[in-house]
DNA sequence: AGAAACCAGTTGCATCATAGAACCAGTCTT
DNA sequence: AAGACTGGTTCTATGATGCAACTGGTTTCT
């Protein structure tokens, strides 16, 4: 996967490489759903991605260095996708781009808690959530305190479970 | 213009309005280049959009409520764009991915001089520049001291007459 | 007054990307 | 052995993009 470089300027570059429909919300799903895998990826799509798609956005976002492949040593057929580290510094793009959305779209209370919170809390949070990110993707040391991963969660499954009683 | 609201997440419903190749630079061109015009826009593209992507993508972004459009009184055929308060709330978001595609993209110095000083800025410069592009897009009365687009604009002339002797 | 340049687009056409549905071969579980 | 699960692929229809040429009207220059 090759970019056109049209020009050298970052907002264009940025463009280039997440500026289509899928690739944001497939590197979302993995930040917040933490999924890993092809068919969980598909299967708990909320915007219904159709496979072929899903499929050619991980060969690109591989190809750009967005993402790792390897396989699940408990099935031999399973691949498990991981964020590199350019991958996990979006997270502070996904916290201004939700901000920005949660202000001026339509979006559902359930759906746009966790943006909330991440606006909320800020830089401090997103580092912390970037840490965490790591250790999940990258094996790096865990450090302690409260997961904003699951507390991320928790806040989402609170509000879903109180609106669909 | 209507959304697909395949869901109503904010990063979703974000990338559903500004998930394509052009968008987000139109906006980046109106903002940091001062471009108001059809023409201006076509012509300082250094991207070379297409004048009918151009146009496309300017009807959407005003039936989305990014964009207005105007007669130009100067010239009974000009018609002059302007960005709208949601708009201009996407400069966040425009110096948080440019800050993002700085570090991990093959941006030339160039043209990432202005998203190097809207990083080191940080959000008390956005607010001041958010508040000139309301003067200069809303009719916001003025504020005084030193303009942020003045100064990012000389920035900018400055690294290229040094790299183009 | 006439020519040239400027204005915001439009049109036609070829190619590329997206979307949905069905399908596949290998693997693991029961 | 049957059935479910794995990461995809294939087919086809439709829509988006990209490029080049063009349009009808307006303003400026000489």
């Amino acid at each position: 996967m090759t970019l056109d470089l049209r020009s050298g300027c970052p907002i264009n570059l940025s463009m280039e490489v997440l500026g289509d429909r899928w690739s944001l919300v497939i590197l979302r799903d993995m930040m917040f759903g933490g999924w890993r895998h092809f068919r969980e990826l598909l299967e708990n799509s909320r915007e219904g991605i159709a496979s072929n798609i899903l499929a050619a956005r991980l060969k690109r976002l591989t190809e750009l260095g967005l993402l790792t492949r390897a396989d699940d040593p408990s099935h031999r057929q399973k691949v498990i996708y991981s964020l590199t580290e350019p991958a996990i510094q979006l997270l502070p793009v996904m916290a201004v781009l939700g901000a920005w959305g949660r202000r001026h779209l339509p979006v559902t209370e359930e759906l746009s808690i966790r943006a909330q919170l991440l606006e909320e809390g800020g830089p401090p949070l997103w580092d912390d959530f970037m840490d965490e990110l790591r250790t999940l993707h990258l094996g790096a040391p865990a450090r302690d305190g409260p997961s904003v991963f699951e507390r991320l969660t928790a806040a989402y499954e609170e509000v879903k479970a109180r609106n669909v009683p």
